[in-house]
This record gives C-alpha cells, sequence and structure tokens, in this order.
DNA sequence: GTGACTTAAAAGTCATACTTATTTGATGGA
DNA sequence: TCCATCAAATAAGTATGACTTTTAAGTCAC
C-alpha cells in the first residue's frame, strides 16, 4: 500500500556534503541580494573563505550557474547574472527567496501562480481523478471544516495543505502536481501572519467542500469556479495585508 | 555512445565545457528513459565512457542531482530517480524532454500549463502594460494579420511568439514572464506539425488583435476572455491531432 | 587612433592520494 | 535459528599540485 511519504521532506538542513554547504550559503545570500547582479566572485576567494578545496567551490558553482543565477567566465570569474535570468521555478531558488528579504514579493508572485494554476488544475482534476483521490479530497475538505474553530488552526493547515496537494495531483498534469510544495509553502508562510489572529474564513472553508464535492460529480465547471474564488480570495487577502 | 547526436536544434547550446558536454549527452539520455529510475550510474565508469576526470564528472552529476534527475550516495552510485520526482520546471530540463520521444506528452502538459497561466497574464498585462508594450503588442498583432496568409508561417510565428512573450512580461509578474521561453517553445513545436498544411486559423489572429485591444484599453477582463480563447483554440488543436 | 602582438589572470582539466560513509556479510553468542 | 555486532570492501567525497585554455587588457609599431 502507502510507502514512505512521497515527498516526506519537511525540510532537509543535512547538508550532505561540504559543497552543499557552500551552495546553502551562497544560495541564499546571491538570492537576498548580499551580492547584486554584477558582482563577480573568484574560486579561490571563495575556497578561503569557505576554507574547503577547489572541487568544493567548483560544484558549488556548477550549480548556482545551472540555475542561472551566476556565470562563469575564464579570465573574469564568477559573476552574479540579473536577477530577471534566474531560474524563478527552481524550488530551491524559491526555498532561498522565501528565506530571504525578498518573500513579500515572492509570496505575491506565488499567490498569483496560484489564482492561475489550481482552478484548471480542479477543472482536470474533475474529470481526472480517481475514486481515492475523491475519497481523500473530500475526508480533508471535512476535516478542515472540523478543524476550522477554535484555535486549532496548524491541524487545519495541515488538511489544507493536503486538499490542494491533492487537487493538484488529481489533475493528471505532472507539472501542475510539481507545484503541490510550492503551495504548501504560500499556504504555511500565509497563515504564519494571522496564527494568532482569527480562524479561517468560513466562506474558504465552505469552498473547500463544494470543490471536493464538484470533482467527485465530475464537475469540472463547477470545481474550477469554485477553486477560482478560493483563490480570489488568498489575492484578496494579500492586497488587504499589504495593498 | 553518440557524442554529437542528430539533435540539430535551433539554438546550439555551444559545450562551454567539457562537463557541460558530459551534461548534454546524460541529461537528455536520463529524460529520454534510456537510464529508467532506480538505474545506477559509477562514477569511474562515467569517466571511461566520456574519457574526461574525475571532477568533470562530478560536475556533470551534481547539476544532474540539482535538477533531481539522480542521487548521488556514497557506497551506492548515482541513482536515476523516479520520474515524479524530477524538477519538471527546469529550462534545460523542459528542453530535453522536448528533443526526446516524450515530447507529444511534454507538449500537453505545457499546453495546459499555457491554458492555465497566459489569460492570468494577460489579465494583469491589461493592469500594468506601459504604453511601450501596448505599442509592441499592437505591432505584432497587426504583422501576425499581415503574414497570415499566403505561406508566410514562419514570419507569422516570429511575431506570434513574440507577442506572446510581451504579454507575459506586461504582467508584471516574474514567474510568468519567465515562461516566454517555454511558451516560444511549444509554439514554434506545434507549428512544425502543420507548416505545409494551412495557414493560420484566421479566428485565432483575430483574437490576438482583441487582445491587444484589450491590454491598451485596460480591460483586464476582455484581454483574459480572448487569451482563454486563444489557449482553449491550441488545447483543441492538440486533441484533433492525438485524441 | 587602429590593429596586431604579448602578457597575465582566472577558470578549466587532469591525475593521484587520501578520507568517510555505508552496505554487505561474516562472526559469534543467546 | 536468530539477532546483534563488528570488520572489510566499496564507491563517493575531499584535497592538492601541476598543467592547459581562454580571453581581457595592456603594449607596441604603424
Amino acid at each position: 500500500m502507502d510507502e514512505q511519504g512521497p515527498e516526506g521532506r519537511g525540510q532537509r538542513p543535512r547538508a550532505r556534503g561540504l559543497h552543499d554547504r557552500v551552495l546553502e550559503s551562497l544560495g541564499p545570500a546571491i538570492t537576498a541580494g548580499d551580492y547584486p547582479p554584477g558582482t563577480v566572485l573568484r574560486t579561490d576567494e571563495l575556497e578561503r573563505r569557505y576554507d574547503v578545496s577547489r572541487t568544493v567551490v567548483r560544484e558549488a558553482v556548477r550549480v548556482l550557474e545551472s540555475m542561472h543565477l551566476v556565470e562563469s567566465r575564464r579570465r573574469v570569474g564568477v559573476t552574479v547574472r540579473p536577477t530577471e535570468e534566474w531560474d524563478v521555478f527552481d524550488p530551491q531558488v524559491i526555498r532561498w527567496r522565501l528565506a530571504g528579504p525578498d518573500r513579500p514579493r515572492q509570496l505575491r508572485s506565488l499567490t498569483a501562480l496560484r489564482s492561475a494554476i489550481e482552478p484548471a488544475a480542479a477543472g482536470l482534476a474533475a474529470e481526472h481523478a480517481t475514486p481515492e483521490q475523491c475519497a481523500e479530497l473530500t475526508g480533508h475538505a471535512l476535516n478542515m471544516v472540523a478543524t476550522s474553530r477554535g484555535q486549532q488552526l496548524p491541524a487545519y493547515l495541515v488538511h489544507d495543505v493536503a486538499f490542494h496537494r491533492v487537487v493538484l495531483r488529481a489533475s493528471g498534469n505532472e507539472m501542475f502536481a510539481r507545484l503541490g510544495d510550492v503551495v504548501a509553502e504560500v499556504l504555511t508562510g500565509r497563515t504564519q501572519h494571522r496564527v494568532m489572529f482569527s480562524d479561517p474564513d468560513p466562506e474558504a472553508v465552505t469552498l473547500h467542500v463544494r470543490v471536493a464535492e464538484a470533482v467527485r460529480a465530475g464537475d469540472a465547471e463547477a470545481a474550477e469556479r469554485y477553486t477560482k474564488e478560493i483563490t480570489l480570495g488568498a489575492l484578496r487577502e494579500l492586497d488587504i495585508l499589504a495593498p
């Protein structure tokens, strides 16, 4: 049956090697803007800074280069590339930027992305979801209802995230499915700002139930419409928080 | 193995070094399924296969690992990861898969993605586009009209691609903007299949003009609706080609 | 000032020696 | 027989020094 969780990662702080340590230091620094575009890093300087060998630095740089964060040129050095060229869809880059000062802007971009993707995914899910997925969906929706009142936000969040993950996966589109982690991040981040303030919007809870029903009924149009309302709510929330 | 496969793609990814050569050989091979998930590659074997040093192989592997195509573990080797874990949004992975046997499926995924993103982007563009961008948009739309008849498909395609690029950029969302390359790839790939058959659908051409008008008028709802029709046409086309 | 030539800086490559984690399996005791 | 423990084998990870290649930049002749 169910093997180990397919994406059983919370965070993985385990540095799997020296190159990862360097990467996990340089990546956040660059995406945070500590090294503005145009900045030139020299390999041997990095060696000294991190007290590691060329091998290690080179591997880290190579990865940063594959994310289009930097460009390595002979006789020049490792140059930080302009922001517009970064691979902003790379999960690692997203993670780094969410952890940095760009977090608010990043959350906006991602929420806009959600608003575009999730309704479409819900529509597809209504056509492709398996009975098991429909059951999961209904289960999470009901649990959301159950935990929507009385300081149970953490539990609510778990089901909220799971709900959206299932929708994306049930869409049958591998690219949509891969956005599950991103959506999870957005939902978590969003809630962190109001965790002590209020229970979830009751209307949003109802909408989740409606989506689950629509998917189970195979009503793509309704599933899409209700999901659109959910994501519109998320967008509105952002405008309220920082207009 | 083949060193310079006949993948004469438009933009030659000029091997900037040995590690790139290895990467540009391993990447396509893995995404094509030549090494199914679970396959174990050993570093020293790759060294011999490509006749390069350890350094070079390791750098290539590190990049593949950052794309979640493989996982490198001590005492085990470099293992190809399950397809569901690949970073399917990585431009390089997209390129590799488009060049391989998965191309049709990949085009479907990407077209679904387009259908979700572009209408939203057009709506945002109506609110954020600069006068210059509006002018560009109108210009490309008019040029599409002008080249829509009489075996001018290559020229038509240029403006079609440019049009969609501008819309995505004008949305003001960096993530949408980065999908310009992907959309370009889809549009180009789509046309290759019918290049000798027919002129573009006149209705689609009209819709582009309408989108340009709506964006210029700041009518987000109309821009979104007309763009949705364009992408729906693209989806329908796929169903016709391979139902 | 233009163009060709030289220089030097920094990344790229290679070979080798060494370290570390992890699987495997063999040993030995309950 | 079974389980725990420990040892050996293995493949990736790291360090280092010598060497090559690219190329920005400076220099010289015209």
